[in-house]
RNA sequence: GUCCCCGUAGCUCAGUUGGAUAGAGCGUUUGUCUCCGGAACAAAAGGCCGUGCGUUCAAAUCGCAUCGGGGAUACCA
């Protein structure tokens, strides 16, 4: 916003100077304090342009610039920097305004109501959710609360594959335990199988309710009955662990049901109608190197089944119909070379592709006692998202799948998730937000000071460095929130909220904020802090972490206490 | 072979899309309590931003090359 505001002028001032103008430059905030609030690059970028020495520039520059009431000094500095130092009294009248927007604070029109639909998690119907998914499901909904905020229009969608060879194997794995349930010898079980404990529960549920009309039924029609029932229960179990994670879907497509509206037909047709299809070796083509794919690839096969890329093309189809302006595909790592013939087909059938965006989460490493985690599909042994909520806590999962990067593997360190301590940085946010309410209450009970309704003078005492700052730190939170949105990279407020909590603890390990003696400035910091609290909040809940006013206290955090103090006796 | 991702402090990672002296947390070392909750704070040590060349006023950031790590390359889904 004050960046916003920043440029203007300085394009003004550009225009009374009579210079020619590229808008190329930008303003930013210096890393380095002594360089102002801001700084701009102006002068150096516009140089060349009107054959001047940046330095000289910038002097003109400078002198236009003073003449803004907010601007309270400015300073050439290194090659032609202008670092501009702003008035109090701005960052003042902004902080009153957090105020009184309270929990709408960073709400914004800056999406402009675009339509936007993120598919992810989509896992197969063959199991429990694992932690693959638990990424997928934290990134796709802060992504989507996030934008949400900013004012875009999002749409949470999950697609399942509830059609095709793997549910086959689904059924045909669930008929094979109940065999087994019920006392059959069935061999060994097969290694193409799916080996979880979940079906041999599913199993025995199954046995004691109907097990014994199930197996009279006919061949197909059992099989039929017992996938029906397997991928019931399955979505039961994904949708209950969802929950618990705080993950709603606005949406559910349904492979099976996109069959049988016929799309698949109406697919192969469309690309027939486009000429991009051939037949070779008794199976149909999609020439998709003609349209950037390395390969041909192959719709239906020599057997008359088609592949799993056709039901998902049209179901992307769907996603165009449906007149999104932004597609948003969430995926593992695994799917990359995927995504070619996905957007060949859909420009060889004059879609967009450009409309169709595609991110990848990088793979998960779970780390134990120091020493990487080993998992097996293949055994049934697999860390279920449900396993990791009940370890760690929805709060610590979800911060800890959020706090990377999308592109780089991650490395979950599950001791350092279970602490309950100083080390943990869930702990260290959500005490910031707690501590700023504990001392709200104090001041009220103890002291009977209550702030009540915002007030623009008592802002006006807060004259401190370290106030200062926690005002910018607050005020850059809806462009943050903006950036965050339009870039696709929600660990961006993770780290934002981290450091804002810090810039909260060093703040009041420095500057006590109830102070009997001097009631102004203590009314002043009870804003401040409260600001501080509802962006702690806002953030926090984008989040999706609980900010609460009281943490708990454990024996891992009483134990901490004590360990200073005796440490140093012990020496001496 | 081809394609994609990653190489930043001992470890795990940021780095505001090209800015000034590269930052956190953990770990290590040393400190701070008659304290508004110590799950906190202060300080020290720790770096050729994998390597080389290029682009320009300016490169951890962009381009090319190269080395190292991971992944993808089905008539599986």
């Amino acid at each position: 916003m004050i960046k916003e505001i920043l440029k203007n002028s300085i394009n003004n001032c550009i225009d009374t100077l009579n210079l020619e103008n590229n808008n190329k430059f930008n303003v930013e905030v210096p890393n380095n304090k002594n360089h102002g609030d801001y700084s701009t690059n102006v002068a150096m970028v516009l140089s060349k342009l009107n054959q001047r020495k940046p330095r000289e520039l910038a002097e003109e520059i400078k002198t236009e610039l003073l003449n803004d009431a907010h601007i309270e000094q400015v300073e050439i500095a290194g090659p032609g920097f202008i670092n501009i130092t702003l008035a109090k009294s701005l960052f003042q009248e902004l902080l009153y305004d957090i105020l009184k927007a309270k929990a709408d604070y960073g709400t914004t029109q800056h999406g402009a109501g675009k339509k936007i639909l993120l598919e992810f998690v989509s896992a197969n119907p063959t199991g429990p959710l694992n932690i693959v998914s638990a990424r997928a499901a934290t990134y796709g909904d802060t992504l989507y609360r996030i934008m949400n905020k900013v004012g875009y229009e999002a749409k949470r969608e999950f697609y399942v594959n509830d059609a095709g060879n793997q549910v086959d194997i689904l059924a045909e794995s669930l008929e094979l335990r109940l065999r087994q349930v019920r006392g059959e010898n069935i061999g060994e079980f097969p290694v193409e199988a799916y080996h979880g404990e979940y079906l041999v529960e599913m199993a025995d549920e199954l046995n004691s309710n109907e097990g014994n009309r199930l197996l009279m039924l006919p061949e197909k029609d059992r099989i039929e009955k017992l996938k029906d029932y397997a991928l019931n229960s399955i979505h039961e179990m994904q949708l209950n662990s969802l929950e618990k994670y705080d993950v709603e879907f606005d949406n559910w497509v349904s492979e099976k049901k996109l069959r049988n509206q016929g799309v698949v037909e109406e697919v192969l047709s469309f690309l027939a109608e486009a000429e991009c299809t051939y037949e070779k070796d008794d199976a149909i083509w999609f020439s998709s190197s003609k349209y950037g794919d390395d390969k041909d690839r192959v719709l239906m096969k020599a057997d008359g089944s088609i592949t799993y890329f056709v039901p998902d093309l049209a179901y992307h189809l769907t996603k165009y119909q449906r007149g999104f302006d932004y597609i948003i595909d969430v995926l593992g790592p695994d799917h990359h070379g995927y995504v070619p013939r996905l957007k060949a087909a859909i420009k060889a059938l004059k879609y967009d592709e450009e409309k169709l965006e595609v991110v990848f989460l990088q793979q998960i490493n779970l780390f134990e006692d120091g020493e990487k985690i080993k998992m097996s599909k293949r055994l049934g042994k697999i860390i279920t998202m449900d396993d990791l909520v009940d370890e760690v806590g929805k709060d610590v999962a979800r911060f800890f799948f959020i706090d990377r990067r999308t592109n780089a593997h991650l490395n979950f360190d599950m001791d350092l998730a279970r602490k309950q301590s100083d080390e943990n940085p869930v702990y260290y946010i959500q005490y910031a937000h707690a501590r700023i309410s504990s001392i709200i209450k104090k001041a009220r009970k103890e002291h009977e000071i209550r702030i009540g309704k915002p007030s623009r003078t008592a802002c006006n005492f807060l004259n401190e460095e370290a106030e200062i700052e926690l005002m910018k730190k607050l005020i850059g939170f809806p462009q943050l929130l903006e950036s965050v949105a339009d870039t696709r990279e929600p660990h961006r407020l993770a780290t934002y909220v981290f450091e804002l909590a810090g810039m909260f603890h060093k703040y009041y390990a420095k500057h006590k904020v109830i102070d009997e003696e001097n009631i102004d400035v203590t009314k002043g910091r009870l804003f401040l802090i409260t600001a501080v609290k509802n962006v702690l909040a806002i953030a926090l809940d984008l989040l999706g972490v609980n900010a609460p006013d009281r943490m708990k206290k454990t024996s891992a955090a009483k134990g901490a206490k004590k360990k200073t103090p005796t440490k140093k006796s012990k020496e001496k």
